[in-house]
DNA sequence: TTGTATGCGTTATCAC
DNA sequence: GTGATAACGCATACAA
């Protein structure tokens, strides 16, 4: 592990000058940069960021919080972030939190201690005010999610009118017993959204809703499931089912088809997030696509500008337009 | 942003004595300690991560690097991986190189920065003579995926074992025209190792190979209808379908479904990666589990062995055991 | 065009 | 138990 002392020293130049050689910085002669090239070849010299980093302002690189990879609802929005950084210079720290707050809480330690510049914030458990504290303090986005009383920006879609149209397409079908079917986690912005479009939606029409407590259930595919079972019990004339994720819809589908029933003929289903999940079922699922990339790409766009420019601390709320994928489920 | 200087002056301390209460240090009497942590209450103190990681030898940052994260195949791994560091105090940087060149050489300057102590290498593009150059240097643990003649450790499974053994049970239920469909990256280890393994348990029974050259196709769901589509067609003959991946098998099973056959009475298949896919689709795939997050786990504890002990450098070729997962489709 | 010298924020080795 | 002070490796203002 050599140093850029060691690199002048062989290069009989000063540490400066290396400095100048490593940085593309003009005022270099031709020779004198050839020589600092040969003797950092020679040395096998890599520059310690640690050193360098001290220095700068930023360390360019942006920390993401998010619950766990293995969502591919996530997966677009963080190629979307990915290919903005790569295009300018960033590197993104992906951090999965899995709903623990010291795990959160330990990789906001990263922010705070400024090894990481900014944060998007793609999933969290913080408060309001928590929130409210550290954009204050730090280039804070949220994306997707986000807390809507609260200071920091953010870039989502508009849950409520994709919600409303969705559910207004199944009544015009016909459907009057329209069940939701959401996740454990009722208190997400989206999840609260798309249940206020539903009710609304219904009252329009003069229809009930038909909803389950959920709080023991767990999240996803067994949860779409169970639900769907204890629904039906009670309420065996439902014909269709808003579901608020793929992987959700793929259990109601599941549960339907294990109780004989077909899709759509028998029972429809609407869902949200167009994952992968959508078109591997059978039969495919109506689904929203929020544009995860667009999300993710424009979220650090945002980032960037607030870590560049300390003054620029706009709250910005984002609605970026969704699109409707209407397939065979529905 | 206040310093630690700053924090020793309103305490009326040294710098030292403040470095002592942030590290936990002994020797600090109760009432200095109180005072400092005053101090560091009253300016909302965070110690500078660059300033103290210049000193340190570590930073506790380690580089996992993957194609992309949107495989579910590769969560248990980085959930095992993710555990690991969590028990430990490590953090760890996740980046996707999407198969680029550019963006894992922009990655690994990370490690020869000393931005992070080691690498986990899930996906690479490197050649053994890359990796070689890279494990002399740096701690590097190959994860799954592996470059067989390579000074390089790593932690991965018995691929031709298990690929043998699934080709077998197909043989002894009385397949005889069974077909390969594998990813288009045919050159990485596992695929390597399932093809040799078909191969080597169609000749004992002297039995033939079925296999396509799909040089063109895409990897994944769309490859896997494909290749289905053009081995039918030439050899409709084929009784049962062994694909390298969960999400190939999903494709051969929706093109099996649109040419009227029903899978397992006309056709089976067998696959591997055992993700939430082989039980999302119906019938559920018969599928090998890699054991990701032991596999994610080991190869961490490994790492970090190699990153406290320079001289530790014993080449490590570990195959935990799988388990096959016998379903429906089989 | 190049070199000197200083500081970035922290930790650690000495003294006391 | 506490305080000076010297590193850590690099970038840059200022001199030359």
């Amino acid at each position: 592990m050599s140093t850029i002392d060691e690199v002048a020293f062989l290069a009989k130049v000063s540490v400066a000058t290396v400095s100048r050689v490593i940085n593309n910085n003009t005022n270099v002669s031709p020779e004198t940069k050839e020589r600092v090239l040969n003797a950092i070849a020679r040395l096998k010299y890599q520059p310690n960021a640690m050193g360098a980093l001290l220095r700068k302002e930023h360390t360019g690189m942006i920390l993401i919080l998010l619950h766990s990879v293995d969502n591919p609802f996530f997966s677009p929005i963080v190629q979307g972030i990915e290919y903005f950084a790569q295009s300018n210079g960033m590197n993104v720290l992906i951090c999965t939190t899995y709903g623990d707050k010291n795990r959160e809480n330990h990789y906001l330690d990263l922010l705070k201690s400024h090894f990481v510049d900014g944060l998007l914030l793609i999933t969290n458990t913080l408060t309001c005010e928590e929130l409210n504290e550290l954009n204050r303090n730090y280039p804070v986005v949220q994306v997707v999610e986000y807390l809507p009383d609260c200071d920091a920006s953010y870039f989502s879609i508009d849950f409520y009118q994709a919600a409303f149209s969705l559910v207004e397409r199944l009544i015009e079908k016909g459907h009057h017993d329209i069940a939701f079917i959401h996740a454990g986690l009722a208190d997400i912005v989206s999840t609260k959204k798309k249940y206020q479009a539903y009710c609304d939606a219904l009252k329009k029409h003069n229809l009930e809703p038909i909803i389950e407590d959920i709080s023991e259930h767990a999240f996803g595919y067994e949860s779409g499931r169970t639900m769907t079972r204890e629904l039906l019990k009670e309420h065996p004339s439902i014909t269709a089912f808003f579901a608020t994720s793929d992987l959700m819809a793929c259990g109601i589908l599941d549960e339907l088809r294990d109780q004989g029933f077909k899709v759509p003929q028998d029972k429809s289903i609407i869902s949200f997030d167009n994952t992968i999940f959508s078109t591997l079922v059978q039969p495919n699922l109506t689904s929203v696509d929020v544009n995860g990339f667009q999300l993710g790409y424009q979220s650090l766009e945002y980032l960037k500008k607030r870590i560049n420019d300390k003054k620029f601390t706009d709250k910005l709320e984002v609605f970026l337009p969704y699109v409707i994928h209407e397939r065979e489920s529905s």
